[in-house]
DNA sequence: GGTTTGACCCTAA
DNA sequence: ATTAGGGCCAAAC
């Protein structure tokens, strides 16, 4: 099975609350303990991750909502949660949840998750 | 089992 | 700044 699944799950589980992280770093984070062999400097297997939530169960108790792309917007597609469902689970734990055009939008300088428990800033 | 697609990212031009 | 191309792994066709 799929393993590489619950390295993500278990990275997106590390999430503080009221802090987002990127499908980059979660798939840098687990594919560094798993995959340290193969760091290419290139997007490593970040789509795996969108994958992995994809698949997710909805009564599981991985936060989701909060992992977001490289420019902080909620790029999410899913048949019956939307993107506004991650930007109001978002603004319950506190982040400030934009919205242009496009669609919602996270400041990762503010809220962006170092990988570590320390503060990005 | 090859081809296409996807909640993505990086590098180069 | 934007566009184009390559890469990654899994699922769907």
């Amino acid at each position: 099975m799929a393993d590489r699944y619950e390295r993500i799950y278990a990275q997106v589980r590390h999430i503080p609350r009221g802090r987002v992280a990127t499908y980059g770093q979660i798939a840098a984070l687990a594919g560094s303990r798993l995959l340290a062999m193969s760091s290419r400097p290139n997007g490593r297997g970040a789509r795996l991750v969108g994958w992995a939530l994809h698949a997710l169960p909805s009564a599981s108790d991985v936060p989701w909502h909060r992992v977001v792309n490289r420019e902080g917007r909620l790029t999410i597609q899913h048949e019956h949660v939307s993107a506004q469902t991650q930007a109001i689970l978002l603004r319950n734990e506190g982040v400030t949840v934009d919205e242009d055009g496009d669609g919602f939008v996270v400041d990762l300088g503010k809220y962006g998750w170092n990988g570590t428990m320390k503060n990005s800033k």
